[in-house]
DNA sequence: CCATCGCATAACCATATTGGTATATATTGT
DNA sequence: ACAATATATACCAATATGGTTATGCGATGG
């Protein structure tokens, strides 16, 4: 079932697997012995939380399933941060002068 | 204490939240009202976490308490994607010229 | 002062997530 | 056919999450 991008992200193990993914595609038990700490099985599911997410892809050799980045909905992530990247761009960290140059949409009456 | 800004975007609400407050500051209440459903200890527990994940600010003014974005944790979440970014930017979607042109990471031996 | 507003916190509950161990499944080597 | 390899699934415990109601508390208005 499809599951959220963002939840996916959630995780630092996960986002460390797709760091690893972004340089070349691995099999599962490579990614699972790059985090010790954590149990083969466990490592199986971060990669099934990902592939329900949309953000890698498996392929199946011999006996291996190799794991590789789909870059997809990471755009989507990278389409929601873009609504923001104007903000620390261009120095507005106090956002007042970008707030106070709007035209007031005056946001009082409930509905 | 310092919280994750991964997870604190896991949530859809809030990043609703954070999308209005894109537009403009808002008082704790205000944002309340723009999601009916939730009830208004829910959103102040959302906004908890929001400000424990240092993307708002809080200002006092008399009664309200003004929410405003505040972007350098934002930043943070771009600069990881921004690694991503070259893959969706230069149509290389399928991935498998790209992993093809590398000199095959022949994994079989475990170490 | 006292009531009320605006919001946060507390206490509680249901569900989701994460991690582990044990087990299943599929593929390959002998 | 059998053992080994590579990975996934089942099951369970511990914790995290998100929501609700009840309550606390500072600020304000009468």
């Amino acid at each position: 079932m499809p599951r959220d991008v963002f939840s996916a992200l959630a995780d630092p193990t996960r986002r460390q697997v797709l760091d690893l993914l972004s340089r070349r595609e691995r099999a599962a038990g490579e990614l699972g012995r790059a985090f010790p700490h954590i149990s083969q099985p466990g490592m199986s599911r971060h990669l099934r939380v990902l592939r329900e997410a949309g953000l890698v892809r498996v392929r199946q050799v011999r006996r291996h399933r190799y794991y590789s980045l789909q870059t997809d909905r990471l755009a989507e992530v990278d389409a929601w941060i873009a609504k923001y990247r104007g903000f620390w761009a261009t120095e507005l960290d106090s956002l007042e002068a970008y707030l106070d140059a709007r035209p007031r949409p005056r946001k009082d009456r409930p509905r």
